[in-house]
DNA sequence: TATGAATGAGGGTTCATTCAT
DNA sequence: GATGAATGAACCCTCATTCAT
């Protein structure tokens, strides 16, 4: 296993120019991972498309490591705000009612940027690390979600039905917008997803 | 997009010492594959431990790629062989039954070579390509075995269904090797599985 | 400079069977030669076009310049007997008559292929050994063609004038066949190089 | 017919330091092809000659062969600002004089880096494209003089009149500075070659 | 004699990263 | 801070040639 350098930006910007520079370094990285794909993707050919100079790329990023990174937090970050946003909890409801809510703020939140999200977990090396953060956050949101509004369940084991719950939405989109697009533009995915998860969780 | 080399074998080797050279440079691939990871996998790494030189890499594989690509259905072949010997089928059986059989098939598919397999969909850059192989074949396996099993079952949409089960299934077993082994070691996986299948073909 | 390998053909085969192989490399070798160019003349692509293995054209040639070496010299060969069959001496002529025949003679041997006369002087390396063969022969052919056929012309320096014809001669040709092939099909060289040749020997 | 990558400089170097990096790489090319040939003509060792890093190689010449390109261009510059030297045009002359003038302007720029232009036209793989530099160059320069300084000249092909005259005169000072050089020192071939195109032009 | 598997030096090229200006 | 020229380790791959069978 190689060392890895460390991969957190290297200074948090605090004037606003840096702001602007980290963004547009940003916004280059996605552009270029979304049209010509993570083999294209040269520290240099970002710096270049975000009208900055290398040497300002390596002051925001002390690797590509970490500038990949920072664009999968961010487009992170950008998904569980979506989900958030549809997760507005009101009052109690059934399962099948909390399963449905819970399909359609994950679709709503792959919607984001379709194609930055499938390069982020197929093209790139290290898949296992872009997935850190899509899945640490949806757990937690699931988590909180799942014990806030379904006081009739009661699982024995939380974590293991948190993780078979975030695995299986999450996959089961990422398959479709690969390979069935059209089973999400039908709604036919919403659907069968909301049935799987809930007739699983009614029988606990 | 970048147009792809032809990634197939470039000889059939006609002598037997060839079918000895090759064995030996997948073995070695899969040996540096796990060991080192995909970072450290290069040809002449490959051609080095397999005590061949770099040459006779090429002249059975015309690219890097071909050598992954190769190395990457061998292992699914492995992985099907293993799962078709536990789904011998024995008469009628009820759908958790079925289902339970499927579910120690595709796990105990997934044991054949767990590094490698971590390896081939996480680190290695197209992953894309390397699911390729597990999933057409599952999906296969999967199709004729759900029509021949399960009588009872009549889905409107075999496919619907198939991308459902085969998806949800892949994803936590992977899922489990990679977060959670202790899932898999108490058995708690599979019976998870089992009852989120059954729930969900049942209500079929 | 580097040191060259002995570049001679290795055997001269007495055997009726070696014969064709010889022939078969040294015609596969021409096809390659025109057909793909030089960048792709390897000797594995040879030997397989010949259907022959490599460790057969190694007996014959014991290097890749020998090989081309004896595609030069073949390809020399037949333009002479073709240039040959054009000068028929026949009784005296005047200059202008003698010129012109040589003219229409290397106009006649630099149709015998002439693409694979192109890429022998531009693609391949060090055309200056290419160039040995058809230059040599030339002269030799062209000297004694002009002491024989002009009595009249009693140059001081026969050497300084066979140079001076024959190079011009092939420049010409050699440049109409690149650059302007029009000047071939017309008869617009043969005719302006004889009168380019005649005057200058005349005044002689 | 394989297709060729572009062969332009990659950058127009910004500062000062650039310029002489590539000036250091240029002088570091014909260095090598004039000592050791074309055969060790790699751009490792060029760029190690330079004194400079392969990666800077590679900044401002995409591939090797942009390297002898530019490296043929001006080489080619070199001659033709030398022989514009020797054309200074002054007043009416006859055909001879002019002649024998242009000749002179002809060997004279061949005498710029001999040996340099004999690798180019000998070894390097392509001369075609080396070639089409130099005579590019030169039929324009001789196009314009020979309009301009013969109006008794009416030739009624100027192309073809251009076309024999340039390619004759390259063809034997090339051809003395390959094979016979005292040709050269004697003064004979300046001799030769204007009566040869003299006799030829005045018949016109 | 013929085969073709094997060799391996060495080539062209990339790209993450540094650092003098 | 910003620039961009410079670096160089390391990679993928080719192909002339050898030699065991």
């Amino acid at each position: 296993m190689p060392s890895q350098p460390p991969a957190t930006p290297r200074k948090r910007p605090q004037q606003e120019r840096s702001q602007v520079t980290v963004q547009a370094i940003l916004t280059a990285a996605a552009h270029i991972l979304t049209e010509a794909g993570y083999d294209h993707f040269t520290t240099n050919k970002v710096a270049e498309r975000a009208g900055v100079s290398i040497g300002s790329l390596y002051q925001y990023f002390p690797n590509k490591a970490s500038l990949l990174l920072a664009l999968a937090e961010h487009h992170a970050d950008q998904m569980m705000q979506l989900a958030k946003d549809h997760l507005e909890t009101t009052g109690d409801r059934s399962i099948p009612e909390v399963i449905r809510q819970i399909v359609a703020a994950a679709v709503a939140a792959h919607a984001v940027n379709p194609k930055l999200h499938l390069v982020l977990h197929e093209q790139v090396p290290h898949s296992e690390v872009m997935r850190q953060f899509d899945q640490a956050k949806m757990e937690n949101l699931l988590r909180s979600f799942l014990v806030q509004q379904c006081d009739q369940l009661q699982p024995k084991n939380l974590d293991l039905t948190v993780f078979m719950v975030e695995r299986t939405i999450r996959a089961l989109i990422h398959g479709a917008m690969t390979e069935h697009p059209e089973f999400l533009q039908t709604g036919e995915l919403d659907q069968e997803l909301t049935a799987l998860l809930s007739a699983y969780l009614l029988k606990k």
